[in-house]
DNA sequence: ACCCAGGCGAATA
DNA sequence: TATTCGCATGGG
């Protein structure tokens, strides 16, 4: 994608393939808020500010190197949408969520995030990442953005307890989170990028609170894999509502198989403007009822 | 009061 | 090996 870079501003003008609201709110990530005429994003011990004009985008940040490669700003996402919209059940999921870009984010705190993520919803999910933040992230201080809270250090995280993380609000998921956080000052997260997809799985499935669907977000949202397809309950509606013609299936292993049969190289893809798609047009439905 | 939320791990058959 | 069950917590 186009893009200029003016001092501490990276400058958007194709808003076809940029979409703040989009790209943030389609589930990849928890750690943003909405600000006026924009958003405020955190990633790691980073952060910058979107807004919206009239006629660009505006990313604001210390960094911009980090954020260049955090917005994934080099791949052409029309190319992948065209190669979407050949398939017939995608097309009404692209069209909604156009700006998408799936992020290249932090690993920790995707990790982190994701074992949180399990059995709860996102506004949850959220309020206990921002409370884990400012409990034991270093304070950090911008020179424009003003102050904000690192996500944790594995050093700052080994730290925590199980009761203090329940004071969190992540329930019973506490306990892995403790045990997730110990293997993982012996657990090698460079190598997984370098082996094969099924290899990985297996590999992150042995921290504990990781399973096949965390794992699958774990390597779509960290490592950029597009071969995997998370099936959370979401996913399993949509497949049961346009995949399938008779019988539901339940099975989230089957479904997986057959998703990524169908889209291959492109499932990650396809699985974000899906789940986007259903999922949002849900909440504002019930947004409106208010 | 019930059901659901980006499931997982342990118990059971 | 395949299915079932319990689990913390807050919102609709």
């Amino acid at each position: 994608m186009k893009y200029e870079i003016n001092k501490n501003k990276i400058i958007i003008d194709d808003f076809n393939s940029f979409n703040t609201t989009h790209i943030l709110e389609c589930g990849q990530v928890f750690r943003y808020e909405i600000k006026e005429n924009g958003y405020q994003v955190y990633s790691g011990e980073h952060t910058a500010k979107v807004v919206n004009f009239n006629t660009r985008i505006e990313i604001e940040c210390s960094d911009v190197p980090y954020f260049e490669n955090y917005f994934d700003l080099q791949t052409d996402y029309n190319k992948i949408k065209k190669d979407l919209s050949k398939f017939e059940v995608l097309k009404n999921a692209v069209e909604y969520g156009y700006g998408i870009r799936i992020l290249r984010q932090a690993k920790l705190e995707i990790i982190i995030g994701f074992i949180i993520s399990a059995n709860n919803n996102i506004k949850r999910i959220q309020g206990s990442l921002k409370k884990l933040c400012t409990s034991y992230g270093t304070l950090k201080k911008d020179d424009n953005l003003g102050e904000y809270y690192a996500f944790p250090t594995l050093a700052q995280l080994s730290k925590i307890t199980e009761s203090e993380f329940k004071e969190l609000g992540v329930g019973y998921r506490a306990k892995s989170l403790v045990k997730a956080i110990h293997q993982l000052k012996s657990f090698d997260l460079q190598t997984i990028e370098k082996i094969k997809t099924e290899e990985a799985i297996k590999k992150l499935t042995e921290l504990s609170g990781v399973g096949p669907k965390v794992a699958d977000c774990i390597l779509l949202f960290t490592y950029y894999n597009m071969e995997v397809f998370p099936v959370d309950t979401w996913i399993e509606k949509i497949y049961n509502n346009y995949f399938v013609e008779k019988e539901r299936i339940t099975n989230r292993v089957l479904i997986r198989k057959n998703l990524t049969d169908i889209f291959k190289e492109l499932s990650g893809y396809a699985q974000q403007y899906l789940f986007y798609y259903e999922r949002d047009s849900k909440v504002q439905k019930t947004q409106v009822k208010k």
